[in-house]
DNA sequence: CGTTTTTGACCCGCGC
DNA sequence: GCGCGGGTCAAAAACG
């Protein structure tokens, strides 16, 4: 492959979605976000964290979608290649686990440079683990980026959050919120911030896995109920590329591995346009 | 009155 | 060691 990062190679580089026809794609350029795609991953056999999505985000695209204006989108893949990020290979291990692994490659990167980011997994059977760094003492939860054309900050999703805290975001107008699940016992947490090249576009990044169901999806989705949080993928809808005839299925239940860098870059994250419904299947109300 | 938000202070990791 | 930036805490304010 020739789409490594050319100026960091240790560059972050999150999968988002799986394109259910597995085929390369041109580079697009989407909403000023560039885009290199990788290789399609095939995440099928991987547990899903995002239970969320299929359960409350698709009544939340047909809302948005409703007056005319295309609120709403999700990330897609981003660029990765085999050289420069391994993708941990699944295993049939526990679906309670995250199963899903990225890590940098040590070997491109920079002189003098701990690999930063190698978010994965926890699994006690399977071996994979977290190199562990000089002093570092807490393992972080995976977490999951999205971006959303929306002009609400704060998208409904499902869950009940507390706002803990906001902070400016350096070199942005907008600040960033950060907000936990207010179920006891939850430590899933998520952040919010408006990306300031696009201030349209609003980047939600989910951090661990909640550990119950979501209180929309008891009430109204029997359908999510009947599908634990390990549930394989779901079709959450479909797109149009612009230089194709044919719509590419796109699917939610898939991990997107994070760093440990801090700030969020804006080639990290694209956006699918053009949604086709139905968006959802087997995940509608 | 219980819950949520706001916001300044504080802590920590990282780079220089 | 110091400064910077991100993340969290917690008291006060706001809200329903």
């Amino acid at each position: 492959m020739s789409n490594t990062s050319k100026e960091d190679p240790c560059h972050f580089n999150p999968f988002f979605a799986h394109f259910g026809d597995n085929q390369p794609r041109p580079a697009q350029n989407l909403h000023g976000f560039e885009w290199l795609n990788g290789p399609c991953v095939d995440y099928n056999t991987q547990s899903t964290a995002f239970d969320v999505f299929c359960s409350s985000s698709s009544s939340e695209v047909h809302h948005l979608a409703d007056d005319g204006v295309q609120k709403n989108s999700c990330p897609r893949e981003s660029r990765g290649t085999s050289e420069t990020y391994r993708l941990t290979p699944n295993s049939s291990a526990s679906s309670s686990s995250t199963e899903a692994a990225v890590f940098e490659d040590a070997s491109n990167c920079k002189k003098d440079r701990q690999p930063r980011w190698c978010e994965l997994v926890k699994e006690k059977s399977n071996t994979w683990s977290k190199p562990k760094r000089k002093g570092e003492t807490k393992q972080k939860e995976p977490r999951y980026a999205f971006v959303t054309k929306s002009e609400i900050d704060h998208l409904e999703d499902g869950y009940r959050w507390r706002k803990y805290g906001q902070k400016a975001v350096k070199d942005s107008p907008f600040p960033r919120s950060y907000y936990r699940c207010t179920s006891q016992k939850c430590t899933v947490k998520k952040r919010i911030e408006r990306s300031f090249k696009d201030p349209s576009v609003v980047i939600t990044t989910y951090e661990g896995q909640h550990n119950h169901h979501s209180p929309t999806t008891l009430r109204g989705n029997a359908t999510a109920l009947l599908s634990p949080l390990s549930t394989p993928q779901k079709l959450f809808g479909q797109i149009l590329p612009n230089d194709q005839a044919h719509p590419s299925s796109f699917y939610v239940n898939h991990f997107t591995l994070y760093s440990q860098q801090q700030q969020l870059k804006h080639r990290d994250y694209g956006l699918l346009q053009d949604i086709v419904p139905p968006f959802v299947d087997g995940c509608e109300p």
